[in-house]
DNA sequence: TCTTTATGCTTTAACGTTATTGAAAGGACG
DNA sequence: CGTCCTTTCAATAACGTTAAAGCATAAAGA
């Protein structure tokens, strides 16, 4: 059986609220009292019980991973692994514990939320995912409980850590303006996400900022639910001849598009946006520094939670940068 | 403020005590007061304080997942999330919560592990690597905590889950055999490493049982840091010409021989090992069935929890069944 | 000398739940 | 009519910790 706070307290012959006060090293206490409780508590093998910790400190170091659905792609891209060892790292430096929600379906999910918040065995979450009108969100919202996204907006005011997918595209394009490309082409996926429009809001910024005339032609958007065929596809609606270098919005784009270059034997230099290295011949990549996402996405809810704890009603919203990385 | 099961009994007229066992429902109550307390529950919205309940229930409904060093090639690989989301079904639906470690380091590792064991934050641990002497497995052992292995044995009496890699060599190599190939080669990654034993250990079964002859120069084991390159080496030293099938014992080594024979326009099928459909253009491959690894993974550390309230000391080694899946 | 201030510790009362014991009420049975 | 169950509930005492307030003692200032 564990010791207890008393019988350390015993041992060392203090009341057990000093051994607290020990243990927090907040207070003013003698060397000596500190000496004695710390030699008790080694003698004891002594370790507080967090349960009953956190009831009493309405608090717990513990923060809650929101997973996406079974189904979301999210798990199979190595994107998420980065975040979660990126979250991992400052949440053990701040003595911070992880649990994490996930399950079959919404429902599961969202009970299990419940059961975090409700039960008071978490302090903050984090949602890895974003999605309009999402009810686990909505549910932090409405029990006005410290949280973030990791992602994109999808209420106002909700706090949010993102990459920078304006300045990304600004980036990747003068990239290539820097070489002396004049033609850039752009090829996205799915002209609806904002990842989309804000990569490509870079990319006119860029072209704008270097005074080169924005082509309408050299710009698409692929869309359907295989993205590397259909972007595969994509290219052959391009003006290739009248190109000489290619921004892309998406790994699995950059995928069709290597392949169809690759197979027309075509010698475009092509970039692209990954959070791992590509195994394919780019040119150049825009590095979305995963690992930095997720770290800052601890930061700021710990910012979060002791402002919530100081009655503060804040939003915050981290942009952060990548890094350019030429072959 | 949350509403506590103090008032909730107040409200439905009854004692604290009364409303503990309309939420257990186990005990004997009338129709009439179990009507009375899910009322008030429901008009005060009331949810139990889990840190409360586990501090004096002595039990948490949560378990915890070791996870492997940050620089662990475990986290790039698809096996990690696939796992997590069949322990995290099984869990879900025994109401059970997943708390997770992992950490920049092993000390920091360990750390996180002493929290969950002293702090009685987690009821169990899974630990998602297998490596011989790990100290946080020996921490389990020594502190008599219920845990289990997804993988190999790492000491005596652990307790384990894992892929049935002898049966799979034989699988793979029988698959071949019933094709009517004869000259069968073998090419396995690291050869200290048990996958890599038990899966030759297969093979051969699969060609005694057949009767057809063991070739020792049709097997070759490659090792390195890059097990892709490696491999594409050692394909270099196999009689190719005597052989008509291979078997690869994993992903990466099917990588590198993939690239081989797509490079020597050589036409040999190949079957492999892995988690997820493999993009290359194999004859076969066995599937390891990482989904239903997790879930057993869970329902067997359930099983030890409870045999641990009740002072049993059970090992458990379960091998989950593969699927074969032909092109 | 008398008050103030700082230091160091203890006492007390929670935190919100559940396990245990036992008691009241009602029925069955000899 | 008393005894013995059953059923249904309540009272009480934990579980292990911390926050808040209070009480000494010693040092410093007036």
């Amino acid at each position: 059986m564990r010791a207890t706070i008393k019988e350390v307290a015993k041992l060392a012959g203090v009341s057990p609220s000093t051994v607290t006060r020990v243990v927090q090293d907040k207070s003013t206490i003698s060397k000596e009292t500190k000496r004695k409780v710390r030699a008790a508590m080694k003698e004891l093998d002594y370790h507080p019980n967090l349960n009953a910790r956190s009831l009493v400190s309405q608090s717990t170091q513990v923060i809650g991973l929101v997973l996406p659905d079974d189904s979301d792609v999210f798990y199979q891209n190595p994107f998420f692994p980065t975040v979660l060892r990126g979250i991992s790292q400052v949440a053990s430096d701040c003595d911070y514990a992880i649990q994490i929600s996930t399950g079959k379906d919404e429902k599961r999910r969202l009970n299990a939320v419940k059961q975090m918040i409700y039960g008071k065995r978490v302090d903050g979450l984090i949602f890895l995912y974003s999605k309009p009108d999402d009810p686990l969100v909505q549910f932090a919202i409405d029990n006005d409980f410290p949280f973030l996204i990791l992602g994109k907006a999808t209420s106002p005011f909700v706090s949010l850590v993102d990459n920078d997918n304006i300045q990304g595209g600004f980036d990747a394009t003068t990239y290539f303006i820097d070489k002396g490309y004049q033609n850039i082409g752009f090829l996205a996926g799915n002209k609806e996400l904002i990842v989309s429009q804000d990569r490509f809001q870079g990319y006119k910024k860029a072209l704008k900022e270097a005074n080169l005339p924005y082509k309408e032609e050299l710009v698409k958007f692929s869309f359907g639910f295989l993205l590397e065929e259909s972007s595969y596809k994509t290219m052959e609606k391009l003006p290739l001849d009248q190109m000489d270098a290619l921004v892309t919005s998406d790994t699995l784009v950059a995928q069709g598009v290597m392949q169809y270059l690759y197979e027309k034997q075509l010698n475009i230099p092509v970039i692209s946006f990954d959070s791992i290295k590509p195994r394919l011949p780019m040119a150049a990549y825009i590095d979305i520094n995963a690992l930095e996402l997720g770290k800052e996405s601890f930061r700021t809810l710990h910012q979060l939670i002791s402002d919530h704890k100081e009655k503060k009603n804040v939003c915050y919203r981290q942009l952060i940068a990548h890094t350019i990385i030429t072959r």
